[in-house]
DNA sequence: ATAAGGGTTCCAGTGACGGGAAGGTCAAGC
DNA sequence: GCTTGACCTTCCCGTCACTGGAACCCTTAT
């Protein structure tokens, strides 16, 4: 398969996908026109790396999944840390946002948003 | 003042004080030895900018910000219209997060953590 | 005189791609 | 055979908001 065949089947952009094999997440075959040439094997990972990433999991935890993933042998709570770390690290930017959107929502509900200059959010910007 | 003691009074790194310098959003005196000589005023705004970029303001949206600060003849609806994007902004990160959250508290909680390797994390994220 | 602790500029790197240029390849239609 | 258009290739720069580090200058105290 192509690379924009793989594209549609997997919903990563062509970009992403190079972009993948760059650092090593799939190693493609090449033809003798220079073309990447993926196998099942191929597509099937990258399907697992774009479900991983859109599961918030960063790119090196992406490369430890796989690693497990492919590891016949591995210990389920090795996946299981790398899992709950996401997790926390998920429930960490929640709570920041949730903190801004308390604060900020506050505000916007008590500014009039008219004509007039006087802005209880710059007013709380800008206070001493 | 010298770059540090308004580092130690707003909170901000240096190297980030530099940068919003870089950026025009202050521009402080030089003294003869080419040190940055800080006003009361400069401070004052980047405590301001510290505050809105603390509520997830972006650089564009603070540099409209603080042009509206600076404006005694400003509507107050053009400071609410920005800060109502970025709080519907916020809310779409939140809603992305708890979903991602969702899924994987989820797959998390069905994960043995032990010593098999039969994992519904990798599971879920190499099904066909 | 020296050492510590400021300050300065400039360059490169971060994460995870995205945009766009310059060019090679393939299949279809005329 | 030629052209057209869709596809593919590599390469380099840009994103966002800084952060790290090198190499160097200034000030103050010992």
């Amino acid at each position: 398969m192509n690379i924009g065949e793989v594209s549609k089947n997997t919903g990563l952009p062509a970009k992403t996908i190079r972009y993948y094999e760059d650092i090593g997440f799939v190693t493609p075959a090449r033809g003798d026109n220079g073309y990447r040439s993926f196998s099942e094997k191929d597509q099937h990972k990258l399907v697992f790396l774009g479900r991983a990433r859109g599961l918030g999991f960063s790119i090196e935890d992406c490369r430890t999944l796989l690693a497990l993933y492919e590891d016949q042998g591995r210990a389920s709570a090795d996946v299981k840390r790398v899992a709950q770390k996401n997790l926390s690290e998920i429930d960490r930017k929640i709570a920041d946002l949730q903190a801004m959107r308390g604060t900020l929502s506050h505000l916007v509900a008590n500014c009039a948003g008219d004509g007039r200059p006087d802005c209880p959010i710059l007013e709380d910007l800008g206070r001493s």
